[in-house]
DNA sequence: GTCTATACTGAGATAGAC
DNA sequence: GTCTATCTCAGTATAGAC
Protein backbone atom coordinates (compact mmCIF):
# COMPACT_ATOMS: atom_id res chain seq x y z
CA UNK A 1 0.00 0.00 0.00
CA UNK A 2 1.19 3.77 -1.05
CA UNK A 3 0.46 5.21 2.45
CA UNK A 4 1.43 2.09 5.07
CA UNK A 5 5.06 4.72 5.18
CA UNK A 6 2.42 7.74 6.38
CA UNK A 7 -0.04 4.89 8.45
CA UNK A 8 3.03 3.92 10.53
CA UNK A 9 4.13 7.87 11.45
CA UNK A 10 0.66 8.54 12.44
CA UNK A 11 0.76 5.39 14.59
CA UNK A 12 3.69 5.93 15.95
CA UNK A 13 2.90 8.99 16.89
CA UNK A 14 -0.44 8.60 18.62
CA UNK A 15 1.47 5.77 20.54
CA UNK A 16 4.69 7.54 21.56
CA UNK A 17 2.57 10.48 22.92
CA UNK A 18 0.33 8.19 24.78
CA UNK A 19 2.76 5.56 26.40
CA UNK A 20 6.85 7.33 25.67
CA UNK A 21 8.83 5.94 23.17
CA UNK A 22 10.96 3.57 24.85
CA UNK A 23 7.63 2.13 26.24
CA UNK A 24 6.23 1.76 22.76
CA UNK A 25 7.27 -1.83 20.88
CA UNK A 26 7.31 -2.08 17.57
CA UNK A 27 5.11 -5.12 17.93
CA UNK A 28 2.70 -2.68 19.00
CA UNK A 29 2.85 -0.54 16.74
CA UNK A 30 2.37 -2.89 13.45
CA UNK A 31 -0.70 -4.18 15.36
CA UNK A 32 -2.49 -0.89 15.72
CA UNK A 33 -1.42 -0.14 12.02
CA UNK A 34 -2.13 -2.97 10.47
CA UNK A 35 0.90 -4.01 8.88
CA UNK A 36 4.11 -6.53 9.59
CA UNK A 37 6.42 -5.77 11.67
CA UNK A 38 9.55 -6.24 8.60
CA UNK A 39 7.69 -2.88 6.76
CA UNK A 40 9.12 -0.87 9.77
CA UNK A 41 12.59 -1.17 9.08
CA UNK A 42 11.60 -1.42 4.89
CA UNK A 43 10.35 2.07 5.66
CA UNK A 44 12.42 3.24 8.17
CA UNK A 45 15.48 0.75 8.77
CA UNK A 46 14.86 1.24 12.59
CA UNK A 47 12.71 2.42 15.71
CA UNK A 48 14.67 5.09 16.07
CA UNK A 49 14.99 6.23 11.93
CA UNK A 50 11.18 6.08 12.25
CA UNK A 51 10.90 8.50 15.27
CA UNK A 52 13.25 10.57 13.37
CA UNK A 53 11.09 10.76 10.38
CA UNK A 54 8.19 11.93 12.49
CA UNK A 55 10.10 14.42 13.91
CA UNK A 56 11.00 15.85 10.45
CA UNK A 57 7.21 16.13 9.19
CA UNK A 58 6.52 18.80 11.35
CA UNK A 59 9.85 20.45 11.81
CA UNK A 60 10.03 22.24 8.54
CA UNK A 61 7.40 24.47 9.81
CA UNK A 62 8.73 25.92 13.13
CA UNK A 63 12.12 26.02 11.33
CA UNK A 64 10.81 27.95 8.26
CA UNK A 65 8.36 30.20 10.29
CA UNK A 66 11.61 30.96 12.99
CA UNK A 67 13.25 32.37 10.14
CA UNK A 68 10.74 34.12 8.42
CA UNK A 69 10.31 36.35 11.63
CA UNK A 70 14.17 36.70 12.55
CA UNK A 71 14.46 38.27 8.96
CA UNK A 72 11.82 40.35 9.70
CA UNK A 73 13.16 41.26 12.67
CA UNK A 74 16.96 42.05 10.62
CA UNK A 75 14.94 44.04 8.02
CA UNK A 76 13.26 46.31 10.65
CA UNK A 77 16.57 47.19 12.20
CA UNK A 78 18.97 47.07 8.94
CA UNK A 79 22.18 46.13 10.57
CA UNK A 80 21.84 47.30 14.02
CA UNK A 81 21.78 44.48 16.90
CA UNK A 82 18.08 43.39 17.65
CA UNK A 83 17.00 43.62 21.27
CA UNK A 84 17.35 40.23 23.42
CA UNK A 85 13.51 40.13 24.01
CA UNK A 86 12.98 39.72 20.14
CA UNK A 87 15.37 37.42 19.43
CA UNK A 88 13.76 35.37 21.77
CA UNK A 89 10.28 35.60 20.77
CA UNK A 90 10.81 35.46 17.45
CA UNK A 91 12.54 32.02 18.76
CA UNK A 92 10.07 30.61 21.02
CA UNK A 93 6.85 31.54 19.23
CA UNK A 94 6.62 29.37 16.33
CA UNK A 95 6.56 26.54 18.80
CA UNK A 96 3.49 27.94 20.23
CA UNK A 97 1.73 27.76 17.07
CA UNK A 98 3.09 24.28 16.14
CA UNK A 99 1.54 23.41 19.83
CA UNK A 100 -1.82 24.75 19.28
CA UNK A 101 -2.69 23.37 15.14
CA UNK A 102 -1.07 19.68 16.66
CA UNK A 103 -0.39 18.97 20.65
CA UNK A 104 -0.35 15.00 19.48
CA UNK A 105 3.01 16.77 18.10
CA UNK A 106 4.10 18.20 21.50
CA UNK A 107 3.00 15.40 23.35
CA UNK A 108 5.54 13.17 21.68
CA UNK A 109 8.57 16.43 21.64
CA UNK A 110 7.69 15.93 25.54
CA UNK A 111 8.90 12.23 25.46
CA UNK A 112 11.96 12.87 23.37
CA UNK A 113 12.81 15.38 26.06
CA UNK A 114 12.26 12.96 29.51
CA UNK A 115 13.43 10.31 28.00
CA UNK A 116 16.75 11.45 27.11
CA UNK A 117 16.74 11.73 23.22
CA UNK A 118 16.23 15.01 22.88
CA UNK A 119 19.96 16.29 22.09
CA UNK A 120 20.21 13.74 19.26
CA UNK A 121 16.59 15.45 17.46
CA UNK A 122 17.31 18.66 18.13
CA UNK A 123 20.72 18.42 17.17
CA UNK A 124 19.79 16.77 13.54
CA UNK A 125 16.18 19.13 13.23
CA UNK A 126 16.68 22.12 14.76
CA UNK A 127 20.20 23.21 15.16
CA UNK A 128 20.96 24.66 11.73
CA UNK A 129 18.24 27.01 12.19
CA UNK A 130 18.64 27.78 15.58
CA UNK A 131 22.58 28.82 14.77
CA UNK A 132 21.52 31.60 13.27
CA UNK A 133 19.43 33.06 16.62
CA UNK A 134 22.59 32.49 18.52
CA UNK A 135 24.83 34.39 16.13
CA UNK A 136 22.30 36.90 16.30
CA UNK A 137 22.07 36.81 20.36
CA UNK A 138 25.84 37.48 20.59
CA UNK A 139 25.45 40.25 18.98
CA UNK A 140 22.97 41.36 20.64
CA UNK A 141 24.93 41.13 23.83
CA UNK A 142 28.83 41.87 22.76
CA UNK A 143 29.61 42.87 26.43
CA UNK A 144 29.53 39.32 27.78
CA UNK A 145 32.45 37.15 27.64
CA UNK A 146 32.75 34.24 25.32
CA UNK A 147 32.69 31.79 28.18
CA UNK A 148 29.55 33.61 30.05
CA UNK A 149 27.49 33.79 26.92
CA UNK A 150 28.08 30.39 26.00
CA UNK A 151 27.57 29.55 29.62
CA UNK A 152 23.70 31.16 29.47
CA UNK A 153 22.76 30.01 26.24
CA UNK A 154 23.51 26.59 28.19
CA UNK A 155 21.14 27.55 30.67
CA UNK A 156 18.66 28.93 28.08
CA UNK A 157 18.84 25.45 26.72
CA UNK A 158 18.25 23.57 30.01
CA UNK A 159 15.39 25.65 30.43
CA UNK A 160 13.95 25.78 26.90
CA UNK A 161 13.86 21.94 26.55
CA UNK A 162 12.11 21.23 30.18
CA UNK A 163 9.25 24.20 29.61
CA UNK A 164 8.51 23.13 26.14
CA UNK A 165 8.48 19.76 26.54
CA UNK A 166 8.23 18.54 30.23
CA UNK A 167 4.55 18.63 31.99
CA UNK A 168 5.00 20.93 34.85
CA UNK A 169 4.25 19.48 37.98
CA UNK A 170 1.70 21.95 38.87
CA UNK A 171 -1.65 22.13 36.74
CA UNK A 172 -1.85 24.80 34.41
CA UNK A 173 -3.76 25.77 31.58
CA UNK A 174 -3.19 22.88 28.70
CA UNK A 175 -3.71 25.67 25.69
CA UNK A 176 -1.74 28.50 27.31
CA UNK A 177 1.57 27.79 25.19
CA UNK A 178 1.38 31.12 24.32
CA UNK A 179 1.22 32.87 27.51
CA UNK A 180 3.80 29.58 28.90
CA UNK A 181 6.82 31.19 26.33
CA UNK A 182 6.41 34.46 27.17
CA UNK A 183 7.01 34.47 30.60
CA UNK A 184 9.90 32.27 29.59
CA UNK A 185 11.16 34.92 27.42
CA UNK A 186 10.92 37.45 30.18
CA UNK A 187 12.98 35.40 32.43
CA UNK A 188 15.52 34.32 29.93
CA UNK A 189 15.88 37.99 28.78
CA UNK A 190 16.51 39.14 32.49
CA UNK A 191 18.73 36.86 32.75
CA UNK A 192 21.03 37.02 29.87
CA UNK A 193 21.42 40.83 30.29
CA UNK A 194 22.62 40.11 34.02
CA UNK A 195 25.90 41.38 35.31
CA UNK A 196 28.30 38.74 34.83
CA UNK A 197 29.18 37.04 37.98
CA UNK A 198 32.18 37.71 39.56
CA UNK A 199 35.28 35.77 39.64
CA UNK B 1 29.29 -12.60 50.78
CA UNK B 2 29.15 -9.71 53.29
CA UNK B 3 30.03 -6.94 50.51
CA UNK B 4 28.22 -8.12 47.39
CA UNK B 5 25.90 -6.17 47.73
CA UNK B 6 29.01 -2.95 48.08
CA UNK B 7 30.52 -4.57 44.82
CA UNK B 8 27.84 -3.79 42.87
CA UNK B 9 27.17 -0.40 43.54
CA UNK B 10 30.50 0.48 42.85
CA UNK B 11 30.75 -1.55 39.80
CA UNK B 12 27.91 -0.18 38.79
CA UNK B 13 28.42 3.14 39.51
CA UNK B 14 31.61 2.88 37.45
CA UNK B 15 30.03 0.99 34.64
CA UNK B 16 26.98 3.53 34.33
CA UNK B 17 29.42 6.55 34.42
CA UNK B 18 31.24 5.17 32.09
CA UNK B 19 28.57 3.81 29.32
CA UNK B 20 25.21 4.91 30.91
CA UNK B 21 22.61 3.53 32.67
CA UNK B 22 20.54 2.05 29.50
CA UNK B 23 23.19 0.98 27.90
CA UNK B 24 25.03 -1.45 30.75
CA UNK B 25 23.54 -4.36 31.28
CA UNK B 26 23.40 -6.66 34.60
CA UNK B 27 25.26 -9.16 33.11
CA UNK B 28 28.32 -6.77 32.40
CA UNK B 29 28.06 -5.57 35.94
CA UNK B 30 27.91 -9.12 37.24
CA UNK B 31 30.58 -10.08 35.16
CA UNK B 32 32.77 -7.48 36.42
CA UNK B 33 31.77 -7.81 39.86
CA UNK B 34 32.69 -10.92 39.90
CA UNK B 35 28.89 -12.62 41.29
CA UNK B 36 25.52 -13.55 39.94
CA UNK B 37 23.24 -12.41 37.83
CA UNK B 38 20.57 -13.19 40.57
CA UNK B 39 22.30 -12.05 43.19
CA UNK B 40 21.40 -8.21 41.93
CA UNK B 41 17.60 -9.29 42.17
CA UNK B 42 18.18 -11.11 45.71
CA UNK B 43 20.16 -7.82 46.95
CA UNK B 44 18.56 -4.82 45.05
CA UNK B 45 15.13 -6.28 43.17
CA UNK B 46 15.87 -4.72 39.79
CA UNK B 47 18.34 -2.88 37.78
CA UNK B 48 16.19 0.67 38.82
CA UNK B 49 16.68 -0.39 42.74
CA UNK B 50 20.47 -1.04 42.35
CA UNK B 51 20.65 2.70 40.42
CA UNK B 52 18.36 3.79 43.98
CA UNK B 53 20.73 2.65 46.09
CA UNK B 54 23.55 4.17 44.29
CA UNK B 55 21.94 7.37 44.34
CA UNK B 56 21.02 6.72 47.86
CA UNK B 57 24.17 6.63 49.06
CA UNK B 58 25.54 9.92 48.22
CA UNK B 59 22.60 12.40 48.06
CA UNK B 60 22.61 12.38 51.98
CA UNK B 61 25.70 14.46 52.46
CA UNK B 62 24.20 16.92 49.51
CA UNK B 63 20.70 17.45 51.35
CA UNK B 64 22.14 17.78 54.64
CA UNK B 65 25.02 20.07 53.47
CA UNK B 66 21.91 22.49 51.47
CA UNK B 67 19.99 22.61 54.98
CA UNK B 68 22.98 23.73 57.47
CA UNK B 69 23.20 26.46 54.43
CA UNK B 70 19.82 27.44 54.28
CA UNK B 71 19.06 27.31 58.28
CA UNK B 72 22.60 29.10 58.89
CA UNK B 73 21.11 32.23 56.55
CA UNK B 74 17.83 31.92 58.16
CA UNK B 75 19.24 32.13 61.33
CA UNK B 76 21.57 35.48 60.05
CA UNK B 77 18.51 37.20 58.86
CA UNK B 78 16.14 35.99 61.99
CA UNK B 79 12.91 35.88 60.12
CA UNK B 80 13.43 38.73 57.57
CA UNK B 81 13.03 36.78 54.11
CA UNK B 82 16.63 35.73 52.53
CA UNK B 83 17.60 37.22 49.53
CA UNK B 84 17.41 35.14 46.03
CA UNK B 85 21.12 35.14 45.38
CA UNK B 86 21.85 33.48 49.07
CA UNK B 87 18.82 30.70 48.77
CA UNK B 88 20.28 29.47 45.09
CA UNK B 89 23.98 29.98 46.67
CA UNK B 90 23.04 27.78 49.44
CA UNK B 91 21.39 25.23 47.07
CA UNK B 92 23.67 25.32 44.31
CA UNK B 93 27.08 25.55 45.80
CA UNK B 94 26.58 21.32 47.83
CA UNK B 95 26.49 20.03 44.64
CA UNK B 96 29.87 21.61 43.62
CA UNK B 97 31.51 20.14 46.85
CA UNK B 98 30.00 16.44 45.92
CA UNK B 99 31.79 17.22 42.11
CA UNK B 100 34.96 17.56 43.82
CA UNK B 101 35.06 14.73 46.08
CA UNK B 102 33.18 12.19 43.20
CA UNK B 103 33.55 13.19 39.90
CA UNK B 104 32.08 9.42 39.21
CA UNK B 105 29.15 10.20 40.93
CA UNK B 106 28.64 13.25 39.17
CA UNK B 107 28.94 11.63 35.86
CA UNK B 108 26.21 9.14 36.95
CA UNK B 109 23.88 11.94 38.05
CA UNK B 110 24.71 13.26 34.57
CA UNK B 111 23.55 10.04 32.79
CA UNK B 112 20.41 10.28 34.94
CA UNK B 113 19.69 13.33 33.41
CA UNK B 114 20.63 13.02 29.69
CA UNK B 115 18.50 9.39 29.80
CA UNK B 116 15.50 11.14 31.55
CA UNK B 117 15.57 9.20 34.65
CA UNK B 118 15.73 12.11 36.53
CA UNK B 119 12.26 13.28 37.65
CA UNK B 120 11.88 9.69 39.54
CA UNK B 121 15.36 10.37 40.96
CA UNK B 122 15.02 13.68 41.75
CA UNK B 123 11.31 13.02 43.33
CA UNK B 124 12.88 10.39 45.38
CA UNK B 125 16.15 11.99 46.69
CA UNK B 126 16.20 15.43 46.37
CA UNK B 127 12.79 16.60 46.43
CA UNK B 128 11.96 16.80 50.54
CA UNK B 129 14.63 19.07 51.08
CA UNK B 130 14.55 21.16 47.94
CA UNK B 131 10.77 22.11 49.44
CA UNK B 132 12.09 23.75 51.77
CA UNK B 133 14.21 26.12 49.42
CA UNK B 134 10.69 26.79 47.35
CA UNK B 135 9.15 28.19 50.67
CA UNK B 136 12.42 30.14 50.89
CA UNK B 137 12.33 31.58 47.66
CA UNK B 138 8.85 32.38 47.84
CA UNK B 139 8.88 34.24 50.79
CA UNK B 140 11.70 36.27 48.94
CA UNK B 141 9.72 36.79 45.72
CA UNK B 142 6.16 37.70 47.47
CA UNK B 143 5.29 40.35 44.49
CA UNK B 144 4.75 37.74 41.56
CA UNK B 145 2.02 35.80 41.07
CA UNK B 146 1.94 31.93 42.27
CA UNK B 147 1.21 31.08 38.53
CA UNK B 148 4.86 33.65 37.52
CA UNK B 149 6.44 31.92 40.19
CA UNK B 150 5.54 28.18 39.47
CA UNK B 151 6.63 29.12 36.21
CA UNK B 152 10.48 30.67 37.17
CA UNK B 153 10.52 27.55 39.22
CA UNK B 154 10.18 25.52 36.61
CA UNK B 155 12.64 27.34 33.82
CA UNK B 156 15.07 26.87 36.82
CA UNK B 157 14.40 23.42 37.20
CA UNK B 158 14.84 22.85 33.32
CA UNK B 159 18.29 25.42 33.45
CA UNK B 160 19.57 23.44 36.92
CA UNK B 161 19.36 19.86 35.83
CA UNK B 162 20.97 20.86 32.73
CA UNK B 163 23.49 22.56 33.71
CA UNK B 164 24.75 20.53 36.93
CA UNK B 165 24.39 17.12 34.33
CA UNK B 166 24.48 17.68 31.48
CA UNK B 167 28.24 17.93 29.28
CA UNK B 168 28.18 21.71 27.62
CA UNK B 169 28.95 21.62 23.87
CA UNK B 170 31.74 23.29 24.24
CA UNK B 171 35.09 22.75 25.87
CA UNK B 172 34.88 23.63 29.86
CA UNK B 173 37.57 23.21 32.46
CA UNK B 174 36.25 20.06 34.19
CA UNK B 175 36.74 21.17 37.70
CA UNK B 176 35.57 24.52 37.38
CA UNK B 177 32.27 23.21 39.17
CA UNK B 178 31.72 26.13 41.32
CA UNK B 179 32.35 28.88 38.95
CA UNK B 180 29.47 27.14 36.80
CA UNK B 181 27.45 27.06 39.75
CA UNK B 182 28.29 30.94 40.24
CA UNK B 183 27.26 31.59 36.42
CA UNK B 184 24.19 29.70 37.30
CA UNK B 185 23.14 31.67 39.90
CA UNK B 186 23.64 34.52 38.76
CA UNK B 187 21.35 34.03 35.70
CA UNK B 188 18.67 32.85 37.42
CA UNK B 189 18.79 35.20 39.93
CA UNK B 190 18.16 38.01 37.69
CA UNK B 191 15.31 35.63 35.94
CA UNK B 192 13.71 35.84 39.20
CA UNK B 193 13.32 39.19 39.93
CA UNK B 194 12.47 40.25 36.41
CA UNK B 195 9.39 41.85 35.73
CA UNK B 196 6.64 39.79 34.96
CA UNK B 197 5.68 39.26 31.04
CA UNK B 198 2.05 41.11 30.55
CA UNK B 199 -0.59 39.62 29.95
C1' DG C 1 9.50 -2.32 -4.99
C1' DT C 2 6.57 -3.79 -1.17
C1' DC C 3 5.58 -6.64 2.23
C1' DT C 4 4.98 -11.39 5.08
C1' DA C 5 6.77 -15.05 7.86
C1' DT C 6 10.09 -16.41 10.69
C1' DA C 7 14.45 -16.70 13.05
C1' DC C 8 18.24 -14.48 15.79
C1' DT C 9 20.46 -12.07 19.73
C1' DG C 10 20.38 -9.99 24.00
C1' DA C 11 17.83 -7.71 27.67
C1' DG C 12 15.57 -8.05 32.59
C1' DA C 13 13.19 -11.11 35.52
C1' DT C 14 12.13 -15.42 38.19
C1' DA C 15 11.59 -20.31 40.32
C1' DG C 16 13.63 -23.50 42.72
C1' DA C 17 17.80 -26.46 43.92
C1' DC C 18 21.59 -26.13 47.02
C1' DG D 1 22.53 -16.24 50.39
C1' DT D 2 23.79 -17.90 46.08
C1' DC D 3 23.53 -20.00 41.56
C1' DT D 4 21.57 -22.65 37.47
C1' DA D 5 18.27 -22.79 34.23
C1' DT D 6 14.65 -20.83 32.02
C1' DC D 7 11.01 -17.35 30.67
C1' DT D 8 9.26 -13.40 28.21
C1' DC D 9 9.79 -9.77 25.29
C1' DA D 10 12.48 -6.32 23.02
C1' DG D 11 14.81 -4.68 18.40
C1' DT D 12 16.84 -6.49 14.41
C1' DA D 13 17.94 -9.35 10.21
C1' DT D 14 16.97 -12.31 6.36
C1' DA D 15 14.52 -15.16 2.83
C1' DG D 16 11.39 -15.12 -0.27
C1' DA D 17 6.22 -14.37 -1.95
C1' DC D 18 3.91 -11.07 -4.86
Amino acid sequence: MIDTKEKLIDTAERLFADHGYASTSLRQIINKAGVNLAAVHYHFGSKEELLDALVHRKAEAVNRERVERLERLEAEMGGRPLAVEDILHAFFMPTANVAAANPQFVRVMGRIHSEGLMPGIAQKHFHPTAKRFLAALRRALPDLSEAEFAWRVHFMMGAMAHTMCATPFFPVPQDDFHGRMRRLVAFLSAGFRAPAAEH
